[in-house]
DNA sequence: CTATACTCGCTCATATTAAATCAAAAACGC
DNA sequence: GCGTTTTTGATTTAATATGAGCGAGTATAG
């Protein structure tokens, strides 16, 4: 093949993204095609650097391009990773919206994929959200739907309200739909986390939703927390992405849940 | 300098999208005919930016454009002015501050004032703290008390929970002091703010908490707000500036309620 | 109240961009 | 050296954005 002739030989992958980092630091936007000058570089690279870069939340896909990601307010300690595969949890939270109907009252828990859920529900006036997430209630605290927040004791590593005091709230409350996180996925524990507080109040809002909806990326299955935060047979839906093992995907059909895959692309391993 | 270049080639739409957030940001509206000259683009497209924008809540499409909607993110406008005063409402929260002992169980209220106790109170890891104002809750998320946040609706204006499910939680709780803001105060109608769902939620809290210190700055003295917050003989404590007027103060003291002044600054007239 | 000019939302054609597939090249291990 | 894996680039196919044209709706003037 022709030799590279843009003064830059053939880079690393992470020199690349460096410069990508960088041209992003000075533009808020860069188009793909300048990418590819800049770079010299294919557009299939570029998109596929872009892709890693999304993945990892250090910008954020457009048309065209790709725009810097604003400064979600410092996502401070959160158990579960947020900044991981954030454009998977993004895809997951687009395929939850979908089961919000207007008129409907639907309960938020903690986690970073329901924020993301949350994040979607910004302008819908047409609903009642109840949560025990204050990053949940911080994205919805200035517009957007009818909002309760949960009473309970607040556990700094989730951010979530937690505890014995949520069931005055909670019991006396009904949702038509809840959307939960969760830490770990199995068949045999069901949902856990690794919180007994936070798993009781966990348990304690699907006991009062009609529908239990739980978004889970793929990451989390298998995995199996200290407390149990509601068994499987409590799910009604389960949304993920597309790297659901298809044993899991048989194990949870013979129990009867409904599985919704978030449309996702090839699986890059990025290092 | 040159003229804007219309014929600057195409943009991203998140470009085009903050070159009319910024239109926005200098003229209250913009007419859809501007956009187009200005950035280049079809009246087609144009609509089709407002419709997204106004989707994200970020302006309101009228006929002919659109105009802004200040209710941005930031500062979601508190009923009661927080920037107003502002060294004035530090002063009160510093003297508040001697009031609060190791160990003790204290509740936070609304409102600017109490706001900057919470500030305070932020590596204070021997108290329990409860609130229904999730902008203190925000103060204290990362680090500091150990924190219940109260159940109930989300009021946008003052960014509390209120209303009737708030019972559940206060019910159930018994405060060592409860540190009260307020909209308005005078010796006949006491303590007394906008909105009934807060009237009734700063009563219960008072009607928990052993000690009720009231926190407000003198320009609050004389307002009348719609609902009853509480009583005056309810309050053991009041702490405000120093510029309390004389005749109020004496009315205080015939009703056996304690006043702190906090050392005055400058004396400012506050509109 | 009517007339006129403007604006809106819609559909469709077109150009651009994205995704998916496949082949070539490079890197790696032995 | 050879076979394998990973990365990159080219090609095809699908999705998306843009701009123009058209009827219907809305403001403003008279």
């Amino acid at each position: 093949m022709v030799p590279a002739q843009k003064g830059s030989r053939k880079e690393l992958a992470e020199e690349r993204w460096e410069q990508i980092r960088l041209l992003l630091g000075q533009r808020r936007a860069v188009r793909l095609h300048e990418l590819c000058g800049e770079l010299g570089i294919s557009p299939a690279t570029a998109r596929r650097d872009l892709e890693a870069l999304e993945q990892r939340g250090e910008l954020r896909r457009v048309h065209g391009g790709a725009v810097q990601v604003h400064n979600r307010l410092e996502e401070p300690l959160f158990d579960d990773k947020a900044q991981l595969d954030a454009s998977e949890k993004r895809h997951i939270a687009q395929e939850a919206l979908k089961f919000v109907e207007a008129g409907e009252t639907v309960f938020l828990d903690g986690g970073s994929t329901v924020l993301e859920l949350a994040r979607l529900l910004v302008h819908r006036k047409d609903l009642t959200v109840v949560t025990n997430s204050i990053r949940a209630a911080q994205e919805l605290a200035s517009d957007g739907p009818r909002l309760f927040l949960v009473g309970g004791e607040l556990r700094r590593l989730s951010q979530t309200l937690v505890g014995p005091v949520t069931q005055s709230t909670l019991g006396e409350m009904n949702f038509d739909k809840a959307f939960m996180g969760t830490l770990g996925l199995t068949l045999k524990e069901g949902l856990t986390t690794t919180d007994p507080d936070e798993g009781f109040t966990k348990r304690l809002a699907m006991s009062r939703a009609g529908t239990v909806i739980v978004l889970v990326d793929s990451s989390k299955i298998g995995k199996i927390g200290l407390s149990c935060a509601g068994r499987l047979e409590d799910v009604d839906l389960l949304i993920t992405d597309s790297n659901l093992d298809a044993l899991f995907a048989q194990g949870l059909a013979k129990k009867g849940i409904q599985v919704v895959r978030a449309p996702k692309k090839t699986i890059r391993k990025t290092a």
